[in-house]
RNA sequence: CGCGGGGUAGAGCAGCCCGGUAGCUCGUCAGGCUCAUAACCUGAAGGUCGUAGGUUCAAAUCCUGCCCCCGCAA
């Protein structure tokens, strides 16, 4: 088919892969170019570097909110958009543009989880399977009728990071599958009962309040893993903690109850092993190593005021 | 030219400000103790202190260039 693919970050990345590989894809949206990273480089998103090493025609407009834009997208008279992760909202008229309408990839077993974290928001919340569909783009956000939904499931092991790989792969296959029977599939509505809304990940989210009890920030840990990463601050140095595990010992919420052969933090309720933390400045690293030269002071009670 | 931290034995850290024989914890190896041990005791091996220069009687330490890693911010 004749595809224009619409997308940014690396959860896009497969999808795009697989599109070159089977069908043919004439053009590329993303987002443009933005400093970014130490001293504020400009980097091309992940689609946009796959999409020239491929010498596919790449487009990135700040919107398309304007008609001069909408009729250049019109004028590529393409079967279907492929849109993952895009980052712009579609107009209507580029949604009726291409013939068969733009279909999306959305992180989630939608109606759960709409909007723009589900990854991380369905380990957050303790869910136990995960998901992609591929729906219909609508003018209302992430509501659009959907096509196919692939399940993986969420595992007391699993990190927000490997879940976006897993997803983006089962994204990708589920995408092809629907393109190569798209006449034959009838969309189905979503529930509107069943929708909630997985909102962006804030800075401000990421601070431990031991406060919590130690089950609900462990799944934020790992949740948060590898990105943005939960963290706590001692002594005037930021700690990021990518792995912790529930052990049954209490204390005074943020209290060091063990901080030399492992470090155990008190929560709210019950206490947290940091099993992987990483200094600042240093690497991710086992607690068990940082501790053969670092020491945290026991007793000491770590604060998670704003 | 966004701000900042770091690269010292296999691992993790200290030492650097105030130059003068390189240290700690763990691991490794050998021996001992023990019914036994990942526990304990004794001993040993193991480092061009990222790299290239400079200053100096003397540089891990002060100065300069380069390489690599990371935190913040975007």
């Amino acid at each position: 088919m004749k595809i224009v693919f619409m997308g940014t970050p690396d959860f896009a990345v497969p999808v795009l892969e697989k599109l070159i590989n089977e069908h043919d894809v004439v053009c590329v949206y993303t987002r443009a170019p933005k400093e970014a990273g130490r001293g504020h480089k400009l980097t091309k998103t992940p689609v946009h570097l796959l999409a020239e090493k491929n010498g596919i025609e790449v487009r990135t407009p700040k919107t398309l909110k304007n008609i001069a834009e909408q009729e250049k997208f019109a004028a590529l008279h393409t079967d279907v958009a492929v849109v993952a992760a895009y980052g712009l909202i579609l107009p209507k008229a580029v949604i009726e543009a291409p013939k068969f309408g733009c279909l999306n990839v959305h992180a989630s077993l939608l109606p759960r989880w709409r909007g723009a974290a589900p990854i991380q928001r369905s380990i957050e919340f303790g869910d136990k399977e995960s998901g992609v569909t591929i729906m219909q783009i609508v003018e209302a956000l992430d509501a659009g009728a959907m096509y196919a939904k692939a399940v993986v499931p969420i595992t007391p092991e699993t990190t927000g990071g490997v879940l976006h790989d897993q997803l983006a792969a089962a994204g990708a296959d589920l995408m092809l599958d629907v393109l190569h029977n798209l006449e034959h599939i009838t969309p189905q509505m979503q529930d509107e009962e069943l929708v909630t809304y997985a909102a962006k990940l804030d800075k401000s989210e990421c601070l431990l309040d031991f406060l919590q009890p130690a089950e609900v920030l462990e799944r934020k840990i790992r949740a948060f893993n590898p990105f943005p990463a939960m963290f706590f601050e001692y002594l005037g140095e930021r700690f990021k903690v990518l792995w912790a595990s529930v052990v049954d010992m209490s204390g005074k919420a943020g209290e060091i109850l063990e901080g030399k052969e492992r470090l155990v933090i008190a929560c709210g309720d019950k206490a947290l092993d940091i099993k992987q933390i990483q200094r600042q400045g240093k690497k991710s690293m086992p607690t068990e190593e940082l501790l053969r030269g670092f020491a945290f002071e026991k007793h000491h009670i770590l604060h998670a005021e704003q």
